[in-house]
This record gives C-alpha cells, sequence and structure tokens, in this order.
DNA sequence: CCCTTTAACTAACGCCGTTAGTTTCTAAGA
DNA sequence: TCTTAGAAACTAACGGCGTTAGTTAAAGGG
C-alpha cells in the first residue's frame, strides 16, 4: 500500500488510539510502533500527522484537559466554582489515571490547559480578586489538584503493611487505612479543598 | 580491565554521579551509558550494583528527599512545623528542578519518603489529631508541595506572550508577570500554605 | 592455598524515536 | 482534460536505549 483513497489516519484516531494505548497499558506501552499497529499502518506514517511522539503525548493530555468542565466559573458565587471546577479537573484525571505522569513532563502550553488557566482568573477577577491574587490563587489550585492527582499514584505502602510497621511506628495506624487508599485520597483532597478555600475566603478583600 | 584491586563503583559515587547528570543535563540525558561514562566504566558494570536504572533514579530521588529536614515536627506547634517542613520539602526540590518530573514515575516507597511521611503524621497526631485526620492533612500537605514543585516546571507562558493574549483575553494581565514567573510561583505557594493550614487550624478539634 | 564471590569486561538482543527516500494517489490550476 | 504539487502511505536504516549472557581476574574467607 502507497496511498489509499481514503486516508487511513487523521489527528483524531491517532490520539483516539493512543489514548486507549495509555489506559489500558500505560505510558511506557505507548509506541509508536505500538501504536501504528493498533492503527494497521507502519510507525512512520505517524509523522505525516504529528512532527514527534511528544506532540501526540500532548494532545492526548489536552483532550482531556479540554473535556474539564468550566461553566461553574463566572456563574456560581466564587468559592463554590472553585471547588466545584477543583473537582471536576480532578474527575478528569482520575478517568485517565495513567496519563497523570505526564503532567509531570515540561510545560502546560497546551491550548486546553490556557483555557482553563484563563477561566479561573477571569471568575476571580470578576468577583473581585485584585489581579496578582487570581494570578495566586489560580496556581494555589492547579498545584493543588495536580499534586492531588499524583498521589493517586503515589500509592505508597500498599503492599506489605507490617514490613513497613516497625521502621515507622507512627505509620502503623495509618496501615490499617492502607486497604482504603481510594477512600483516603479522597478525604484528603476533599479536607484540603475545604480548608484551602476557607482560607482563601479569609482572605478576600470584597 | 577485569576486576581492578580497589572498585571502581560504589552505590554511593553511582548516586552522586547520576545526580550530577540530571542536574546538570535533565533526566532525560540520564542513560546507563553515559552514567558508565561519566564514571569510567562499562555500562553492564552497573548491575553489579543496581538491578535496574529504576532503581538508580529511585536512589537519587531517595537521597534527596533524605536531605530534607524534619526536626521541627513535634518540636514546634503544629501549624508552624507544618509550614517550616512544607517549606523545607519544598527547598529540597528546588535545589534539583530536574529530578522533580520523577516525582510522577509511580508510587512513594523510598524509605525517605515513608520516614518523612511518619514523622508529620507522628506530629499531628502528638499535637491532638485524631489519626485518620493526620493521615489525611499528611496526604494533603504531600498533594500541594509535590504539586507546587511540578508547576514550577510548568513555565506556561513564558515564551511568547502576545501568541496567546488574543486567544485567552483574561490571561493578558497575568503575563505581565510571566517574566518573574518565580516570584509568582513562591507567591503561589506561600498564599495557599497560608490559607490551607489557616483552613486546618479552623477545624482544629482540641 | 584453595575456592567462592565480586566486580569489572565484551558481545549482543530487541526495543525505541526518527530520518531518508520512494511510490502512488488526490486535488488544484491551466 | 492534462499537468503538476503535495499528501500520505511505504521500506530501509541509523544510532541510542536498557538489559542479559558469558568471560575473566582479583579479593577475601576457610
Amino acid at each position: 500500500m502507497v496511498r489509499p483513497r481514503t486516508p487511513l489516519l487523521t489527528r483524531e484516531r491517532i490520539v483516539e488510539t493512543a489514548t486507549a494505548i495509555v489506559d489500558a497499558d500505560g505510558l511506557d506501552a505507548l509506541s509508536t510502533r505500538r501504536l501504528a499497529r493498533d492503527l494497521g499502518v507502519q510507525a512512520p506514517s505517524l509523522y505525516n500527522h504529528f512532527a514527534t511522539k511528544e506532540e501526540i503525548v500532548d494532545a492526548v493530555g489536552d483532550a482531556i484537559v479540554a473535556g474539564v468542565d468550566l461553566s461553574m466559573l463566572g456563574r456560581d458565587p466564587w468559592p463554590v466554582a472553585l471547588k466545584a471546577w477543583a473537582r471536576a479537573y480532578r474527575a478528569a484525571f482520575r478517568a485517565h489515571p495513567n496519563v497523570v505522569p505526564f503532567l509531570a513532563r515540561g510545560p502546560a502550553r497546551r491550548p486546553a490547559s490556557l483555557r482553563l488557566a484563563d477561566a479561573v482568573y477571569g471568575a476571580l477577577v470578576d468577583a473581585g480578586w485584585p489581579p496578582a491574587m487570581a494570578t495566586r490563587i489560580g496556581a494555589t489550585m492547579r498545584y493543588f489538584v495536580a499534586g492531588s492527582a499524583l498521589g493517586s499514584f503515589a500509592l505508597g505502602f500498599v503492599d506489605d503493611p507490617s514490613l513497613y510497621a516497625e521502621q515507622y511506628p507512627h505509620l502503623r495506624d495509618a496501615h490499617r487505612l492502607a486497604g482504603h487508599h481510594e477512600q483516603v485520597d479522597e478525604g484528603a483532597f476533599e479536607l484540603g479543598l475545604e480548608a484551602l478555600v476557607d482560607g482563601l475566603e479569609r482572605r478576600f478583600p470584597g
């Protein structure tokens, strides 16, 4: 086959298949050859649609972030909106946990991330926050949500509690919770989110 | 050379050299061949001291986390101690920014991370927090610090502000700050840290 | 002094991302 | 309608990667 009548590949189809691979088998399983095979094509053909593999992964991340609901921003009161947005953002990563490590690779210049940052910033300024504070709050919230998403991966003490118990005496109690680490993650996120927004509300100048 | 009178390699020397490579040229520059070359040795020799490359990177991360001061925990009042610890933790990553992406790879089972989690948990319980809450607070704080460290990498809009300005109107103001993104990062971290601990203090049962 | 273990080596495997160069089909313009 | 530029697939190959197998000689314990 040299050039089919109707193109086999589109950026969309590539991103979809790449997402499926990452979701199923993890970020490391995504190689250009594997991706091409799943698409019924040879690896170099991908380079007709993306310049590098990193661009493909970028597009996967962008597609996921693009799905985050932003409608509450600028509609609901800012503390309510901020919390709802943070939960939506976190949920997007929970839906694709294997993509989360990618968060750590390089700057978030992707369009969807910028749209998201823009929306949060705008909502805060409209609510009465000084621009400099809105910038900081937006960054702080993104820090917290990104860290929480990472934390859901840092399972920590899952596999052999008793092994650690001797060396780290205080953690013995925590280990009893290790089985329900999902609930611990959820609880820690909710506690932190409420406390953080609480602390911000007390600093609101309006 | 087959076996030198005095060993060329030790785990320590390997970790030191690996850290130097990552600090100088980034995480991707750390290959077994490059590491071996810098150590004056052939790549497979490393496998006499570590089972995989990942173990080496783990050890680099562990060494950095091991340097975090924990002495304030259990000594100072918990809100003060918590903030001081968070700053120390963040400073450790600021000193080795190229290692931060590694935070995202896999669970934090390394000894130094466990020692750190144990110390925070213990200090909170000793201060009067119920164990379940201490677990959540510890996790929340780690989320926030890890996210902040990542955020310092997500430089975002550094290279061409005007390019984004048209599409993301609200961010125009934020761009004026892009030049001093280090100060923005610092400000966002401090704001979030104060607000978060503030919010936690209001929930203290004692 | 022997003998096991250790720590280096060389050679090689199968993956990886990517580039070069080729072919053929599509789509646009004269 | 014919020509031509470009797109989109291909095959072949490069250099680098992590890692394994098998070899060799010195170190160190009995």
